[in-house]
DNA sequence: ATGCATGAGCC
DNA sequence: GCTCATGCATA
């Protein structure tokens, strides 16, 4: 059962795991729903199934492209860059948007089911025109301040990577309150302090990652170049970030200490011997799943076999598809929260 | 740098 | 089946 994952420093433990934050968890996961619901389509039911809302969420797509290539206002995989010009000090925004009510209130799949076909309808017009009414979550102040729980749980797991007794760095001791809960500011300060000194080390991303290992950090290993490249370019979920900074904090400081003495060297781990095929979705088809994305980010299981079925697609491919959607959504970049 | 995938934990 | 953290593969 251990994973195909061939570098696992670790052996994995499920049972083992610290419990995690589930409040807080399915907290903000109510608040996104709350959110993502797109428009404000209300209308009369035709009728129409699948067939024609799909046909409908391509052609939206096609019309898209057309009118205006990509600008889509949410930008999937926006990657903007921090403006730098709000202050904006999170230290104190308790969380927002976030009503109480709101985590209760759900959309009922009868309702939701004709809401989205009707929906279909009206919105593809609107879409290719104006750039659809999708809610811009992506400018939602979403999870700002999960609590140093939260960063904790997600240490644990994050770093823990299976490590039976996975002690968080620090974050163990309630006094790293503060510190888990430093503004976001300070974040993007410390990534990009980060690269800069990681650059001048002359170390990689990949090094980096690969080094955590000999830090002997209690639940702490190794870290791929994927990781380290999106703590360094913001694009981690906030509690992510958190948690690995004081890990990489810790790295920097000891690769500095270790460069001044002359001795250091990091080490490169090898190991790659399988090779995962990584699917690729043609345009065509993913901006079908933009489009539908865009009115209904959380299709239910069916809309994702007729969806995987039209565009001839595995289902699981577009269950994925669909999952990591919203986790983009969900990422870091401060600059587009902020 | 980023797209698609995996796996743990949770509901 | 979802979220999340993370990784392999690749553009």
């Amino acid at each position: 059962m251990m994973a195909m994952n061939a570098k696992q420093p670790f052996g994995m433990h499920p049972g083992l795991q610290e419990p995690k934050f589930s409040s807080l968890h399915s907290g903000s996961e109510a608040m996104r729903r709350v959110c993502l619901p797109a428009p404000q389509l209300q209308g009369n039911i035709f009728g129409s199934f699948d067939e024609s809302l799909l046909a409908r969420a391509e052609a939206l797509a096609a019309v898209d492209i057309v009118s205006h290539g990509k600008s889509h206002p949410f930008k999937p995989d926006a990657t903007y860059h921090t403006m730098s010009s709000v202050p904006c000090t999170s230290t104190s925004s308790a969380v927002p948007i976030s009503h109480p009510a709101a985590l209760t209130s759900h959309p009922h799949h009868a309702v939701h089911q004709g809401l989205e076909s009707d929906l279909l309808e009206h919105i593809s017009p609107t879409l290719s025109v104006s750039g659809l009414g999708a809610p811009e979550h992506s400018v939602m102040p979403a999870q700002i301040h999960p609590h140093h729980l939260g960063a904790m749980g997600h240490l644990h797991q994050a770093m823990g990577m299976g490590h039976p007794h996975a002690v968080a760095p620090h974050s163990a001791m309630p006094a790293c309150l503060s510190d888990v809960e430093s503004d976001p500011r300070e974040l993007e300060a410390f990534a990009e302090r980060f690269k800069q000194r990681r650059i001048k080390l002359g170390v990689t991303q990949a090094d980096v990652g690969a080094a955590l290992a000999n830090l002997k950090i209690p639940g702490v290993g190794s870290l791929s170049q994927s990781t380290i490249c999106r703590f360094e370019s913001l694009t981690l979920s906030h509690n992510n970030m958190i948690a690995l900074k004081p890990v990489l904090q810790a790295w920097l400081e000891e690769a500095e200490a270790a460069y001044r003495e002359k001795n250091s060297k990091p080490e490169l781990f090898n190991g790659s011997e399988r090779k995962r095929k990584r699917t690729s979705i043609a345009a065509p088809e993913k901006r079908s799943l933009e489009a539908y994305f865009a009115i209904q980010p959380r299709p239910s299981s069916e809309k994702i076999a007729a969806i995987a079925e039209k565009l001839d697609l595995k289902k699981n491919v577009v269950r994925v598809w669909f999952c990591n959607q919203r986790q983009k959504q969900k990422r870091m970049k401060y600059s587009a929260v902020h």
